[in-house]
DNA sequence: TCGTTTTCTTGAACGAGTCAAGAATATCGG
DNA sequence: CCGATATTCTTGACTCGTTCAAGAAAACGA
């Protein structure tokens, strides 16, 4: 019996349908974090041969849709995937090389911050991104 | 002798030629918190008369790397310009139709938040982008 | 295995933004 | 006030990430 984190498993209870290039995607950006549609084209080609970008690009929305993977875009950047989902945890981004690192929700459960006036939205997310500049970056 | 406030002033003040254009672009933003490259485009226009979109698109930034205006991009949506600059707020964005509300800073100074875990990154700024339902949306 | 539905392939298209070269204009020294 | 010089604006092409559309292929329940 397969383990429980087996891909075609979740992307069965996920109730999505089980395809190469589905496997193919999650465990690129599994292996990855914060990787960018680009690289994953690549790294599923490097997989399983011949894939259209147009299907990593459905792929990619279908799992961000279904909440396998988590879509981020600082600005600035292209469009990012990473396979840590549901912790509400932010980022930090390099100003000048535009790395991505985890950073741990500094204040609670999500929704982690409350806004002070809220100008009559009704809030569901709290997003903090942390601009700076990563150790190699500094040490330049 | 020309207020504080005066446009022209202004950019001498922070060291730019001070061109029709300009001035325009400063006003519009002004007067349209959170407005988009192409509503500025259009609202320089009916001040001015003809402006090249690359005249505006050079003049926002400039005047965002002089400090005079914030740009602003969440996820999904093309760049923003606000004149409210130095005060480290942040914003509300609608998940529905876009609508940008300002939020006062919860936490504190600028940087108003403090990581958890910096990963050896020196940050030097925390933008916070909280998602929901606007008002107008929240009641259809 | 068949039929239906979803997914993938192919190839064109889109839109925000950028690049580049030359014309126009702001500012400053005289 | 005027010319010199550096900056800014105009024009028009172009890039790049992403999306659209139509048909071929593949997944999966019956």
């Amino acid at each position: 019996m397969p383990v429980p984190t087996d891909p075609a498993a979740v992307l069965r209870t996920a109730g999505l349908r089980v395809t190469r290039p589905r496997l193919a995607v999650l465990e690129a950006v599994h292996a990855r974090p914060h990787v960018d549609t680009d690289a994953v084209i690549e790294a599923v080609r490097a997989d399983i041969g011949v894939v259209s970008h147009q299907a990593v690009y459905d792929v990619l929305r279908a799992l961000t849709d279904a909440g396998l993977l988590r879509r981020i875009q600082p600005t600035g950047s292209v469009a990012r995937y990473e396979a840590r989902v549901g912790d509400n945890h932010h980022h930090v981004v390099c100003r000048s090389c535009g790395a991505v690192a985890d950073v741990d929700c500094a204040v609670g459960e999500a929704p982690c911050l409350t806004a002070s006036d809220d100008s009559g939205f009704v809030i569901d997310e709290a997003e903090v991104t942390y601009w700076g500049s990563c150790p190699a970056c500094t040490s330049r």
